[in-house]
RNA sequence: GCUGCUGUAGCUCAGUGGUAGAGCGCGUCAUUGGUAAUGACGAGGCCGGGAGUUCGACUCUCCCCAGCAGCACCA
């Protein structure tokens, strides 16, 4: 006998092989039903997996929600390998795991067809519901290795067999077959599991396949491309329209889209991954710019400008020249040769030019202002920012939008300060960022990002700049669920761990945005110091520290958040004074003036339209407040507003309205 | 960078081996209207770039460039 304790404290003995679902049923009719998976002593098994030892044992249900979505999209995932290769025999399977929405697999079609496309999708999903309607049984069974390569080689699966044999020594490798072992039409993978208890646990209207794309063999370009075949998956239908709807909602507000529609930049080969911002949408960098401009200057920074062409070898001292070399632009630094007749398509580099290279990062020019004249431990800590115009050469293929450019600038500021000071350092800018953050109404997380494999320093180094980021978010109160404080180990950068915070957006995306490093090996490699109280000399550590990252991005994620409909205060033309009749001209023309008098950035619209025309022009181009005047408006001084988002109109006196207008227009920073 | 798809008017897109079309936008004219599209007429295109096949290429083939999706990358 076996001692099962239930999540309630009461514990039941059974015999030794009683599985879980043997026990849902004993306690009910209604778990057993529901009962998908349970977790044994922590971790997630199979509702019908034996159990052999006493255990802590808790019944997953579809309450669980996170434990059963998983559970549901490796099983999709493994339906949508067998309704291929029952569709395609020949098709090769490898891996298909749960993702976000979830799940895809990576297969290689057969010699005797095309790669999967698009078009392939509506049969599989057909095949799919067959054998979710099938309610086949999924048994787990445990294999030798030699069994297990064997049958991969015997069925063609090359990619199987590989991975067979090399999984990990001492680890039970085990199989899940789709149907009765070894009946007709069973089906199976090699799988680690767990899995529900059989296909018909899967709701068949809740999992559609959304498209294909390559993807490499483990990962690798080196590898052979497969066909990534990707679905989204939930527990029921309800769940997958309202994310359906969601990507219809994140498709509606690209900013990429909208960025055009409102006229705010635009992308063109000719300058690949750097944007052209129009006057409309240089209006909010440089509402968004003024604004950090007093958050900085209220947190004690001193803003700089650094020149954006060093010469290489400043680079190679930094460490930069030698690791991201390729992602760097480089220009010789010589006069071109113009006598020749033809046109220089590629001007002759002589052999013994020097080179320059353009940042790709504020942080070695900030250490060269840094080290100018002698730094006292008095002058610490010393806050240099700029608004770091950088060039980095991404691989085409990376680029998006304003999400990810070749040229942008970032609201940069480095802090050099003595260790003891590094802890108040980290836990001002804690607070800055929220201050930012809440500015903007987003939530968001903070994660603590930790050593990589690949690093410099040594490990005490790194002990104590971990601990150092993990008391300042402690100190900032910031270490809870609130926050959503994470630890990620192995994704810090190679020189320093970081604190990343995590935004949240209107439609539940989440955008990394903000972060601070706290750096001892840029300061020893160009050699940055101080003189202490001991009168010696002493290296500052360098926090390396953003909080929109970059505003080409930041404004690309803004405008995803708020669907185009900025807040007034960022609004490129915060509003538009528009007549119904050409005799209120007159009295439009003084509205409009009076307006910019008191700030507002409002334009008139006098043009001979109809007012209906009007008001669905600026209302798509999200102008947040219309100003409508005809006749009886300038008989009465007022203004009839339509304010952006709601369908009435309020009248009111001019004057009335400028207040509310200049109100609603001030930064969040200079309210009250 | 890799794989796939796409590239036609300012925008969104249709189209055919015999040198092109729609809607919106733009211009002109008429219309002066009360809160999400007034009507008529008109002007816009080297059909991404290059090479090839062909009597003839926007259309077929190849190469290049860019965009999109995914992968890889993201100091």
């Amino acid at each position: 006998m076996i001692k099962i304790t239930l999540p309630d404290g009461s514990s039941r003995d059974v015999e030794s092989g009683t599985t879980p679902a043997q026990i849902a049923a004993e306690i009910g009719p209604g778990l057993a039903k529901a009962a998908l998976a349970a977790r044994i002593d922590g971790e997630v098994r199979d509702i019908m997996r034996p159990l052999e030892a006493d255990t802590e044992l808790a019944l997953i249900t579809s309450r669980d929600e996170a434990d059963a979505l998983e559970l549901a999209r490796h099983d999709y995932a493994h339906v949508l390998a067998e309704a291929v290769q029952a569709l395609w025999p020949g098709t090769q399977i490898t891996f298909g795991p749960a993702t976000d929405d979830g799940f895809y697999y990576d297969v290689m079609a057969p010699e005797s067809r095309a790669p999967f496309s698009m078009d392939d999708l509506p049969a599989i999903e057909e095949k799919m519901r067959e054998i979710i309607s099938a309610d086949k049984p999924l048994i787990r069974e445990a294999w030798s290795r030699a069994d297990l390569i064997k049958r991969w080689q015997d069925g063609g699966e090359a990619f199987k067999a590989e991975w067979a044999a090399e999984l990990p020594d001492g680890e039970e490798l085990t199989v899940y077959w789709s149907g009765e072992p070894g009946s007709d039409g069973a089906w199976m993978d090699m799988c680690r599991g767990p899995h529900l208890a059989s296909t018909g646990k899967l709701d068949p209207k809740a999992f559609k396949l959304t498209r294909v794309a390559g993807a490499y063999w483990r990962g690798d370009q080196k590898n052979a491309q497969l066909t990534r075949i990707y679905g989204t998956g939930w527990l029921n239908k309800k769940q997958l329209n309202a994310h359906l709807h969601m990507l219809e909602e994140a498709a509606k507000r690209d900013h990429r889209k909208l960025g055009q529609e409102m006229d705010l930049f635009h992308l063109q080969h000719e300058a690949q991954g750097s944007v052209f911002w129009h006057p409309k949408g240089y209006m909010i960098w440089r509402e968004l710019e003024a604004y950090m401009r007093r958050k900085m200057d209220g947190a004690g920074y001193n803003e700089i400008k650094t020149p954006q062409l060093m010469d290489v070898r400043q680079w190679t001292q930094s460490g930069h020249w030698g690791k991201y070399a390729e992602n760097m632009f480089a220009v010789p630094d010589m006069v071109p040769d113009v006598e020749s007749e033809e046109e220089a398509v590629a001007p002759k580099v002589a052999d013994d030019a020097d080179w320059m290279a353009i940042k790709p990062m504020n942080c070695p020019a900030h250490v060269l202002v840094f080290k100018q004249g002698i730094k006292s431990y008095r002058d610490l800590p010393v806050r240099l920012g700029e608004m770091g115009c950088c060039h980095r050469n991404e691989p085409h293929g990376a680029l998006h939008g304003l999400m990810r450019v070749r040229q942008f600038t970032q609201d940069d500021a480095h802090i050099f300060c003595t260790e003891d000071q590094v802890v108040d350092e980290v836990r001002a800018f804690c607070r800055l960022a929220d201050s930012v953050y809440q500015d903007f109404g987003f939530t968001y997380h903070v994660k603590l990002a930790l050593r990589p494999e690949q690093r410099f320093g040594s490990e005490e180094d790194w002990d104590k700049a971990e601990q150092e980021l993990r008391d300042a978010v402690a100190e900032a109160g910031m270490d809870n669920d609130d926050y959503g404080w994470e630890e990620l180990p192995g994704e810090g950068a190679f020189y320093a761990p970081k604190l990343e915070w995590h935004l949240t957006d209107a439609i539940g995306r989440t955008w990394q945005v903000g972060t601070i490093q706290g750096d001892r090996v840029l300061p020893e490699r160009l050699d940055a110091s101080y003189v202490g109280e001991d009168g010696g000399r002493h290296r500052p550590v360098m926090l390396h520290r953003a909080i929109f990252g970059s505003y080409e991005r930041f404004i690309g994620i803004l405008i995803e958040h708020f669907a185009g409909r900025m807040p007034c205060w960022l609004a490129p033309v915060q509003a538009v004074v528009a007549t119904i009749t050409s005799e209120a001209d007159g009295y439009a023309g003084e509205v409009e003036a009076k307006l910019k008098a008191a700030g507002i950035r409002v334009e008139a619209d006098l043009r001979n339209e109809k007012i209906n025309f009007k008001v669905r022009e600026h209302s798509l181009a999200k102008v947040p407040h219309l100003l409508v005047v005809g006749g009886r408006e300038a008989e009465e001084g007022t203004v009839a507003i339509r304010t952006l988002g709601s369908q009435g109109q309020r009248i009111m006196p001019v004057e009335e309205a400028i207040a509310m207008l200049k109100d609603e227009a001030t930064p969040p920073d200079l309210r009250n």
